[in-house]
DNA sequence: ACATAAATTGTAAATAAATTACAAAAATGA
DNA sequence: TCATTTTTGTAATTTATTTACAATTTATGT
């Protein structure tokens, strides 16, 4: 019994992952990149935001974040910022598809 | 090679998971809990805010959002807030111990 | 070196979102 | 019903974000 409660909430990790939106204040934050620079790399279309309407606040999701949080590593090691970009494009398919995996097998 | 490589992406899910800090706001779009219910729940102890200084805005971590959406879900069952809040406290505990296991064979 | 273009950062004015505090409404129990 | 507690509404103020334009820094070719 307590093996299909963990179950459930491990999956329910998943699950709120997919759900979550985080605000840009926050995401510089939890990132250390100040809010100036994401919104210049969101201009450069490194990453993107969702933003309902024009003018209305800017709402990241977690691979996106995770992308920062990678670029802003490759670019502290000496990188450009186009050259980490690229770099990090590759590696985001990887994790993507180990996340996909283990969210097939629920563990 | 491959291994470590999906390791070091899983660990990272976890540090990404303790850096996590989201606003009220989005907290709010998340879980579908509306900002003044999330407010009121503050106020009565059962959820807890990162609030620098007094005016400034909340910040949720992790676990208070995880705490936020089971108190929903059980209450959208009928319970009480005191009677989901007094559940979720025993379930995060063993959700709390799940993940540090996992944190610690990190996989 | 120099000029030109491109990339990056600064900031002011306007808009959006959050805070607090007080009040109104709903629920609870004697 | 009445009193008490719990929950929701909202106005005024404060904080945070957006956009747009300008300033600065960096790269590129001559």
């Amino acid at each position: 019994m307590k093996k299909t409660e963990e179950q459930r909430d491990l999956s329910f990790d998943f699950d709120f992952l997919n759900k979550l939106v985080v605000g840009i204040g926050e995401v510089s934050q939890i990132t250390g990149i100040p809010t100036r620079q994401i919104r210049y790399w969101e201009e450069k279309g490194i990453v993107l935001s969702l933003t309902g309407e024009e003018g209305k606040n800017r709402r990241y999701d977690y691979e996106n974040i995770k992308k920062m949080l990678l670029i802003k590593e490759l670019m502290d090691e000496g990188y450009t910022l186009d050259a980490s970009a690229d770099k990090v494009k590759k590696r985001m398919e990887m994790i993507e598809e180990t996340l996909n995996k283990l969210q097939k097998k629920k563990i």
